[in-house]
RNA sequence: CGAGGUGUAGCGCAGUUGGCUAGCGCGCCUGCUUUGGGAGCAGGAUGUCGGGGGUUCAAGUCCCUUCACCUCGACCA
């Protein structure tokens, strides 16, 4: 198509509301136009981007045998009252009523959907096993869209549900989906995207891996072994502290420290270091409002995520007010308030001549040794795991914490949607038998902002051909020249006639502002036809990314540019 | 939900202790000149100053209220 009819209007100011490049340029290129709060529309661009990844992800849903099909957005609540997902899930799943007052609900995720579709087509076990996925717009009304097209509210997303008759039938299957997964980064351009094993949220189940590209713009801490394989997000990374205890255990003592009350404070007044210190974290459980106390050492943060999955509920830090029977600041674990649930973390253990709160305003201990002083208590995993941490996997020093965005998921769901939502299936035995479910998520429209915020420079995104908006973008220099735009326009009908996808730019513009709209368009290969090329019979063939630039006989410019284009370069 | 910030032309912004017809740059339209990295000259169009209420002779500016958006946190497949 012609630059020229091509709606949106680019500019070269960035946006002053914009944090993250990818955002930035995708507004200053008419990819998008903000709606509202993490809604956008899209331009053609970004669109043609879409569907191109989308054709990526069919392909490789298909190679594994997946079907797709297409499920509501709309749905009755029922549905998920009979997950139990109406109650557990927050506000942002949007919840309305129609016209006859009937309680429905926008799709956020779809298992119950998945089910109810395909719960009467697989009553034998001679059906299993089969995955069935769309790619459709989900709504999910998120407390804080942010950074343009990364974290939004209504948004693309394929998402896909196997079944199966055995957990090995599973575990084989989500080894598929993960390399499937692994192939459609490589396609659309990010081999980097690594996967990382997490937690289950709102999903439920047990096993499941996060696909993640690692970017400072990344709202995720990922913790990675620079010497093994491990991988995991931080919220279920396990931490992993080897103490030595002194030699000499000193007798716990009571000190008098009149407002000192934070780490810092404390060390700078015991003279001492943050892993000398036995740190208290208060938190309230929104399930009976019970107060909880965890402690660590002074040096490790509470992982809050760990806590909630152990605790299994909510959890808020605690207000501590006279009521609690704490002391704020002093809190310790020698003598402290019974009312609490205590829990320690492992941080501590092997550990003595500690500083801790003496759980009254103003006095410390010191000298305190846990096993001595507190009994014999069991320690668990709550802290967060630390850059130079020991690696759960091979007990090397070489963890890692990096930020990284999410790009997708797979989870291994297990029964429980089956077995809320009564499917079953008749065995080989005729017993009835819940099936086994994975689900596997990949956001298209964070896809592609992922990939203009992996590949891009100050001008523009550079878009990997797989994915381009088109393959090639044809510059008609002066192309007020009878001459350029002769040459030009049967470049663009020979290449087109070829099936190659032109934008083709005969503007009567500069070359200053052809050119820069070229690199906010990111096509990745650029034909230059201009007055000063033509007198040598040349034309110009040159990428994005610069790596390429030639001057070329104009008769050998249409095969030269579809060699290239087929080579994806 | 907590804390902070911003709303003035399509975009980026200025607008002082309240004061005349609300400006600047980019973009847009017309004409002429230019033409290989966002050209020059001349002319032109475009504003409920986020909304509502108030104070005042007079409000973009002060007060109250409300809405939207952004940032940090909380939350989050």
């Amino acid at each position: 198509m012609k630059l020229g009819n091509l709606v949106g209007e680019r500019f070269k100011e960035r946006p002053s509301d914009c944090v993250i490049d990818s955002h930035a340029l995708m507004v200053r290129g008419a990819y998008i136009k903000f709606v509202a709060s993490g809604i956008y529309s899209s331009f053609a661009p970004l669109k043609r981007i879409f569907h191109k990844i989308e054709a990526i992800v069919r392909e490789e849903m298909d190679k594994i045998d997946g079907q797709e099909v297409s499920l509501p957005v709309v749905l009755p609540a029922s549905l998920w009252e009979a997950s139990g997902r109406c109650a557990s899930v927050g506000q942002e799943l949007v919840r309305f009523a129609d016209r006859n007052k009937a309680p429905y609900l926008l799709g956020m995720t779809h298992e119950e959907a998945a089910v109810q579709l395909v719960r009467e087509s697989a009553l034998s076990y001679t059906a299993y096993p089969f995955m069935i996925y769309q790619i459709q717009t989900k709504f999910r009304d998120e407390a804080r869209p942010r950074a343009g097209l990364i974290r939004v509210r209504e948004f693309t997303m394929k998402d896909a549900y196997s079944f199966h008759t055995s957990q090995k039938d599973l575990d084989r299957f989500y080894g598929k989906c993960y390399q499937a997964y692994q192939k459609i980064y490589e396609r659309v351009g990010l081999p980097e995207v690594i996967a990382v094993a997490s937690g289950a949220g709102i999903m439920g189940g047990d096993i499941s891996h996060e696909f993640m590209l690692l970017s400072a713009a990344g709202e995720d801490s990922i913790v990675i072994c620079q010497s093994c394989q491990y991988k995991a997000n931080m919220e279920v990374a396990e931490n992993i502290v080897e103490n030595q205890k002194d030699e000499l255990s000193y007798p716990l003592t009571q000190v008098y420290t009149p407002d000192v009350q934070t780490i810092d404070d404390l060390c700078s007044f015991f003279e001492t270091t943050p892993d000398r210190l036995c740190k208290a974290v208060a938190y309230r459980k929104e399930s009976d409002q019970g107060i909880v106390v965890l402690l660590l050492r002074g040096d490790y943060e509470v992982n809050e995520a760990k806590l909630k999955s152990k605790l299994g509920c909510e959890i808020r830090p605690a207000e501590i007010d006279d009521k609690s029977g704490l002391a704020a600041g002093y809190i310790g674990p020698y003598q402290l308030n019974a009312s609490s649930d205590v829990f320690f973390d492992r941080s501590l253990e092997n550990t003595c001549n500690l500083i801790c709160g003496a759980n009254k305003a103003n006095y410390h201990y010191s000298g305190l040794d846990i096993s001595r002083d507190i009994g014999d208590i069991g320690y668990i995993d709550v802290a967060k795991a630390v850059d130079g941490g020991i690696c759960p996997g091979c007990g090397s020093h070489l963890l890692s914490v990096s930020r990284g965005i999410e790009l997708g998921n797979i989870f291994q769901l297990g029964t429980k949607y089956t077995r809320s939502m009564g499917m079953t299936y008749l065995d080989e035995n005729g017993q009835q038998q819940y099936p086994i479910m994975g689900c596997y998520g990949i956001g298209i429209g964070r896809l592609a902002a992922c990939i203009c915020e992996a590949r891009h420079d100050a001008f523009g995104p550079i878009w990997p051909m797989a994915i381009a908006p088109w393959q090639v973008h044809l510059c008609a220099v002066r192309a007020d020249n009878i001459e350029v735009k002769t040459l030009a326009d049967r470049i663009y009908s020979e290449l087109t006639n070829r099936s190659i996808e032109v934008i083709y730019d005969d503007r009567k513009v500069s070359a200053g502002v052809m050119f820069s709209d070229a690199d906010l368009l990111g096509v990745p290969l650029r034909v230059i036809i201009s007055p000063r090329n033509i007198k040598e019979n040349k034309c110009e063939v040159v990428s994005r990314d610069k790596t390429l630039s030639l001057k070329i006989d104009m008769d050998q410019c249409v095969e030269t540019v579809i060699g290239y284009v087929r080579n994806g370069k």
